[in-house]
DNA sequence: CATGAATGAGGGTTCATTCAT
DNA sequence: GATGAATGAACCCTCATTCAT
């Protein structure tokens, strides 16, 4: 609470201008590709100049990684709201499955930029490990909801369980993501479709 | 007379070479990406001087042209061999996704190359179009597959569930490549799993 | 309403700085002919580094666009004053000579780059279009001479006398510029010699 | 008469290709300029390998220096028959001229690669003065014909105006070279007209 | 703090020249 | 002698980054 009162003017005015710094690299990332961005689009397209720009960034791959942090946060967000919104647990599959996908899918469709920073052929170390967080957090999340869902899968098991389905959605994610109207739903509805027929028998196996 | 066979020996190791070189730019570009790969490190990679690599090809793009023509060569193969090598719609759907995958992901763990340069942000048309020889050779194999197997599916929907099966097998080939030993054995075993969830019930649909 | 006077100081040190490396260019352009011209020994000889070339122009064959226009403007303000400065048909024909002469012999004098660059054995369609209009109007002010002076010259040959007369005096700077002192002045005298000598005849003709 | 025979076999054939790739040269020469003209391309185009051309020349420029050469004697023959064929003093001035001129004009309509290599902009020393040697006998020889039939220009001035002629007609030449059919001999009666208006007053001048 | 001109290392590419065959 | 693949220095140009204003 006292915290924001500290706050100065200036440093609030710095954030905006990260934030906008930020909105304009996803932007230009998406359109480009992170290798083919240059600082001076990005700065252009922030309506900055390239100076001011690494007012706020020490170089190009800053940029790349404060806005891998912040998609990340906003991800983590997304996540938080797909496993926490509500029981996971009690309804059934179709159910569960639209309460985790349908956060994680709205995401993605509102942030194309995401996938041109995380997706680059030759993302450093850096990054990478930006993105690791929300990555174990997921892991750790699907492998509870496993965990309590289909109590027959051993540890061991589970784990792999929990990675496949979450390399899964995340590779329907264009699918979905570059087909537009009706296509775009059957799309969403054969994802979900795809995640029922994994999960299903593992729900019924015997503990 | 003797005119037609022109230096066989000559074009026998300019053949060679073509081959090296592309296998350092699969190399270059796996390690790398494709922007950040120089030609001069693919020369290098090559065992040849810069100038040497534009004696075979006008460019780098014409490098990662060749490249993905030869991947996709070889992708075709691995297809056709997927595909011919045995009756698909006899047998027992865990069998025919065993006579499917094997061979697409044997090669896919054989070229690490292939995804650096099909994955790029910014792939130019001649690449794109390159890899849509095999894209639709596979989407239409797969949907024949998909109409004798399961002819319950109509017409629009088959199409649409051919990706899907697509995009899932070509979305699990990282968590397999990534993996090793018997981890890479599971992982597999778990892709197919998937695959096998989502084709039974299209399978079993009423016509 | 301030808006209008865009930053006058940076525009006006942007023009001198276009005004640099097209001196920088001329130079070069004059001691080593385009080809060997390299866009670092323009940069050197104006003072500035490579990149900074290119924010000004776009590429080397820019450059030498933009030298062209500029002499082209300056050629022509010296045909302007050539052929405006006084009354060319009244007067005797040594008079009218010397009045034609003087001004775009002091021209060529001054701008030693001028004839490195449209001498080039390959010039592109762009520069030679631009040397175009000034030789066009040259063209036409010294027919309307001719045809003022020496009305028993038919039209159809009236547009050849006045090629050979141009060509005779583009031919003759270079004995001029080479020449020093009173070998230059010599020169001159006997480069007016021989445009009397081809007018005088078609002074006299009947019409 | 005895150096002929001492000649071998090997080289009659290497003077022969010499000759083959000089012809090349002119022609490349003449079509692309000297800078953008490549050996690869001049190799080629006298039917040879890259390597074999340096067997006979040491560089680019050689090749040059050696086309010069043969051009400057071609040239120098052309002069010999404008200045030996016949008497260039007791004839008229108009006949005197069509002696001369004739013979230099059809050299340069024969062979346009003359051109691409004596005008080129950074022509170095050595090109130069292979052309040196026919120039200095040209001007002897004008100015011998001068001091003949125009007695009463003094010596020193005599030399200036042998350099003037021979410049005109040299200008003169790519007026006649570019056109064609009837508009090419009436460019060469202008040529000869020029030349007239100059040496005309010449030729009267008293003592 | 903002600006945008300036920097300069480095990339793709060419081509005169060499050398193994 | 002939071949043509191989060489590598040098060119034009880009762009992440700096700095004078």
């Amino acid at each position: 609470m006292g915290e924001q009162v500290r706050a100065p003017r200036r440093q609030a005015r710095g954030e905006r201008r990260i934030q906008e710094i930020l909105d304009a690299a996803a932007k230009v990332f998406a359109e480009a590709g992170y290798e083919a961005a240059t600082t001076n689009r990005i700065a252009a397209a922030a309506g900055i100049s390239p100076g001011s720009l690494y007012q706020f960034f020490s170089n190009k791959e800053a940029i790349a990684q404060a806005l891998a942090d912040r998609f990340v946060e906003q991800m983590g967000r997304a996540h938080r709201e797909a496993f926490e919104s509500g029981d996971l647990v009690g309804p059934l599959l179709p159910e569960m499955i639209d309460r985790m996908l349908d956060p994680i899918l709205a995401f993605n469709i509102a942030n194309p930029g995401f996938k041109a920073l995380f997706a680059r052929p030759d993302m450093p170390a850096g990054l990478a490990s930006a993105a690791r967080p929300i990555q174990t957090a997921l892991l750790g999340r699907v492998e509870a909801v496993l965990a309590a869902r289909a109590p027959g899968v051993p540890e061991g098991e589970r784990a792999r369980s929990a990675r496949v389905m979450i390399q899964i959605f995340q590779a329907m994610v264009p699918l979905v993501t570059s087909s537009r109207g009706d296509e775009r739903e059957a799309m969403i509805t054969e994802v979900k479709k795809v995640l029922r027929g994994y999960l299903e028998p593992l729900e019924q196996r015997r503990a």
